[in-house]
DNA sequence: AATGAATGAGATTTCATTCAT
DNA sequence: TATGAATGAAATCTCATTCAT
C-alpha cells in the first residue's frame, strides 16, 4: 500500500512489491500469494477498511458526552484521526478511483460518504427536529468538507497552504458548526 | 488534457493522444509538435493557467460591492466557477502532483494556495483590524476548504455524497463565513 | 561527409544533414537533390575520389627524380598527404565498408589497394629485375602498411600511441625501405 | 560480439542478439541478464580483454630465447596471433571507438598502445643503450604498424590487397627490423 | 513456497521517406 | 525549390504473468 500510494497502481511494479517484502524481485513469487497485482490492491484496501471499522467501534464506546461543544470537538478530532490513519488509502483513492472504480469506490464510500451521512444524521438528532434533511446535508458537506480538505491539501496535493495547527482548526470548527446549528 | 485527467499521465499513451487529434496512432506524429509526452502536459498546464489568469482579470473587474454578504456570495460562486473551469487540471493535479512535482506544484500553488492567501488577506480587510493573521488563515482554510472539497468529492473521488445544490451551498456558506467573522 | 565520418552512416540523420546545409531539418528538402540518403554518401564518395585523382595527377607531374632516397621520401610524404586529405573518407571506409560494401569497396580499392599495387610495381622498376613479384608485394605491404597504420591509429582508433613526428617517421621509413631493397 | 563486429553497435539490434542466443526476438529477455544493450558490449569487451591477458601470460612463459632473429620472429607471430584472436574486438574498436569512447578507448589502449610501448622498451633492451627513446618509438611505430595494417586491411576494410602469406611476411619483417636496429 | 528464466504485449521515441502546398 | 506535416517501420526498454525446477 505504501508503494501504491507513493507511485500509483501502475507505477508500483510487481518486482518492487516483491522486493519490498523480501522476495526476489521479478521472480513472480507474489503469485503464490495473490492471483494478480490487482488482488494485492484489493487485499490492502480491505485490510485498511477493517482497521477503519475497528476505529469506529472505539468511537461507539465513547458515546454521548452530553455537551454539544465537547461532542463536536471529539467528532472533529476523530474524523481527522481517521483521515490520518488512512492517509495511504486516501491517497490511493484520490489518485486511482476514477481509473479503477471496481475496488475503490466502495472504499471511498466507506471512508467518506458514510461518514458524511452519519454526521448529517447525528446533526439532526443534536439539533432537535428543527433541522430538515437538506439543511443537515448542507451543513455536513461544508463542515466535514472543510476538515477533509485540510488533510487533502498537504497530503495529496502537496500544498501546505496556510499552516494552521490542529487545535486552532478544531476550535474554530466547533464554533463554526455550533453557530450554523443555532442559525437554523 | 482530457486524456491525462481521465487516465493519468502514464495511463494516457502517446498513441491515444495522437488518435485523439487525428494522427495515426503509434506513428510518432506527436513528436513533430512536442519534444516529449511530458512537454505535452507542460503545455496543457500552461494553457490552463493562462485561462485562469484571464478569469481572475474578470474577477478584478467586479471589484468592491460594498455589502459583505453579497461580496461573500460572489466570492464563493467565483471560486466554484474557477474550480469547475479547471476541473481537468484539478484532477491532474490531485492525481499526479506527488509523482510529477516538476510541472504541477507550480500549478497547484497558482490554482489553490494563492487563492487561499488572497482570501485570507481579503478577510482581514473586510473584518477591520480585529482579525489577526492566524485567525484569518484558519477561517480561510475552513471556508475555502469546504468549497474545494465539495468539488473534489464528486469530480475527483467520484463520490457525490450529499447531493447539495450550489444555491443552498453558497447560501449556507455565506451565513457560515459571516458568523465566523462576527465571532472574532 | 563530415557527419558521416563523425557519426557513421546510420548515426547521421537526414535531418542533421539538412540542417548542416541550411535546409529546414526534417522537412525532406534533401530529397529534391538526392534520391536517398545512400545516394548522398555515394555522391560524397565519388567527389572524394575525384579529388584523389587530381592529387595523383599532380604526383605524375613530379615524375622521376633519379635519386632513390629522394624518390622514396617523396612517395612517403605523398602517401601520408593522400591519407590526410582523405581522412574523412578513410574513417567512413573503416567504419562502414563491411556493412555497406556496395559503395565503399570500390573507394577502398582506389584509395588503398591500387596505391599498394602501384607502389609494388614501382619497387620492381627501381630495384632492377632482381625483385620478384612476391617480394615486391611483401615489401609494399610492410612499407605502406606501416605508414597507413601511423594514420589509422590516431585518426580512426583515437590512439596516439607513440607521438612520433612525421619527419622522423619518413626518414626512418626511407632507410627501412632502402635496406629492404638492398637485401634482395 | 560477432553481431557487433559485423553490424556495428547500432546495427546489431537487441532482437537480433536475443535471437542469436535462442531467446524470442523482441521480447526483451536480454534485459533479465543485462541492464542495457551497452552493458552487453561492455561485458563482451571485458571478456575479450581477459583472454588477451591470458595470451600474454603464455607469452611471458616463452621468455628469452637469446637469438635476436628468433626472438623477433616469435614476437611478430605472437602479435599477429593476438590480433587474430581479437579480430572481432579489433573490428569493433576500429568502427566504434570514436563514437562510443567510454568502453572502447581502454580496450584500444590495452590491445594496441600498450603493445607498442612494450615493444619499444624491449627494442631498447635488445639494442643496447645505443637506441634513444625517440628512435625506439619510431621503429616500434613502423614495425608493429606494418603488422597491424596487414591485419586491418583484410579484416576491417575488406581489402586483401597483396595476398602475401604470413611466413613471407614474418620473415621479411624480421629482416626489416633487424636492419633497422643495426642501422642505429 | 521460492526462483531463474522466459515471453507477449505494449510503452516512448527515432527516422527515412512522401506529399500537398 | 523548399517546407509543414504526416506515416510505416523499427528501435530500446518495461512489465505482468507463467512455468519448470
Amino acid at each position: 500500500m505504501r508503494l501504491f500510494s507513493e507511485q500509483g497502481f501502475r507505477g508500483a511494479s510487481v518486482a518492487q512489491i516483491e522486493a519490498a517484502v523480501g522476495l526476489t524481485p521479478g521472480a513472480g513469487g507474489l503469485y503464490h500469494h495473490f492471483e494478480s497485482k490487482e488482488e494485492v490492491l484489493a487485499f490492502g484496501v480491505r485490510r485498511h477498511l477493517q482497521r477503519l471499522e475497528a476505529l469506529r467501534d472505539v468511537r461507539r464506546i465513547i458515546g454521548d458526552i452530553g455537551d454539544l461543544r465537547a461532542e463536536l470537538s471529539v467528532t472533529a478530532r476523530y474524523f481527522l484521526a481517521e483521515l490520518d490513519s488512512q492517509a495511504e488509502l486516501l491517497q490511493i483513492i484520490v489518485a486511482e478511483t476514477r481509473r479503477r472504480p471496481g475496488l475503490l469506490t466502495e472504499a471511498a464510500d466507506r471512508l467518506i460518504s458514510s461518514t458524511f451521512q452519519t454526521f448529517a444524521e447525528w446533526l439532526r438528532g443534536a439539533a432537535g427536529q428543527e433541522l430538515d434533511e437538506g439543511q443537515a446535508s448542507t451543513i455536513a458537506t461544508l463542515a466535514l468538507g472543510s476538515l477533509l480538505s485540510s488533510r487533502l491539501l498537504p497530503s495529496v496535493i502537496g500544498v501546505n497552504s496556510m499552516g494552521v495547527d490542529d487545535d486552532s482548526l478544531v476550535s474554530a470548527w466547533v464554533d463554526m458548526v455550533g453557530s450554523m446549528l443555532r442559525a437554523c
